[in-house]
DNA sequence: CAATAATAGTTATACAGCATAACTTTATTT
DNA sequence: AAATAAAGTTATGCTGTATAACTATTATTG
């Protein structure tokens, strides 16, 4: 507002703006960190259209074979209801077979299809270069750090003391 | 209760699910992270009434009286449609205020009131406070590492070549 | 064993976050 | 002056997430 036309920059403010109280925030960083990673990862999985949701539960479901909704749903954080719809998708994809689990006719045990085994072979790969590229600019041991520090805040050691 | 071998569990993988493929993308890691981080968040900005899009709105104005909402989304790194909603709420609540520009009358002023400010700084502190617990089992240097990377990632040296 | 409670999956629904198109008003450019 | 661009707005749709209520089945228990 106060700039006296001195500069050749019309506007003072226009495109530098304070966020150092925000940047004081883990989450902030964070969350402006992941926007770019997950923008990453949207167009690394839309070749395979797959979105981050339905690959993670691909991964899983070939990793776990025979687990059921309620499982995968805890293990993604997501509620039930919700997963019923990624399943809906990957089953009529043919990516992944809802089998009734005889000791249990409620549940499902979830397996995948030899064409869910192959897309998640090929989008796994994709996610690994892509990552790569995308933490080229920091060193092993700070991304083991990082790692491992992101792993601390999810697990939570803040007691209720 | 814990199970005893008497019996070969039916289900292995019941409550201990392999995601150890996805644990080699950061991008999982970062997710699980911030979803921890994101709820304290939530619930801290709660007692406020604020969510992290309106608190991280109301900073930006009290730090950079004067901003236009257009410049606000691009900080946000939202769209335009969606700051004016934001921008609706916080007016209507009277945290902060449009006042049109006189050198340019398509343009608002955006600003906080008082009790914009007063709200900024209840919120701030305790954002700062539950901040610190979060990461109270990480080190200082760690911490500062993982801001560093976070930073790192989100200015995204990976170059096109 | 029958009544009850709990679990797995499902449907419907609602809300927040994010994106795009199209519009009005004002500025800038040609 | 006409065309173009920018700031803000409205309408709309899609994704992700959360809850309530339902069914079918299993587990509990009185």
């Amino acid at each position: 507002m106060k700039r006296p036309e001195l500069s050749p920059v019309p506007d003072p403010a226009a495109d530098q703006i304070n966020d150092a109280t925000l940047r004081l925030s883990v989450g902030y960083h964070m969350k402006r960190a992941f926007n770019v990673v997950q923008a990453d990862l949207v167009a690394t999985l839309k070749p395979f259209d797959l979105r981050m949701l339905t690959y993670t539960a691909l991964v899983l479901i070939v990793d776990n074979p025979g687990l059921s909704q309620s499982q995968l749903a805890a293990a993604m954080d997501i509620e039930r209801p919700n997963l019923v719809v990624l399943m809906d998708e990957l089953e009529r994809r043919a990516l992944i077979n809802r089998d009734r689990v005889p000791t249990d006719r409620r549940a499902y045990a979830l397996t995948a299809t030899l064409a869910g085994r192959r897309l998640y072979e090929k989008a796994t790969a994709a996610v690994a270069v892509h990552e790569k590229r995308l933490l080229s600019g920091i060193d092993e041991a700070t991304r083991t750090a990082v790692i491992a520090a992101l792993h601390s805040i999810e697990i939570g050691q803040t007691g209720e003391g």
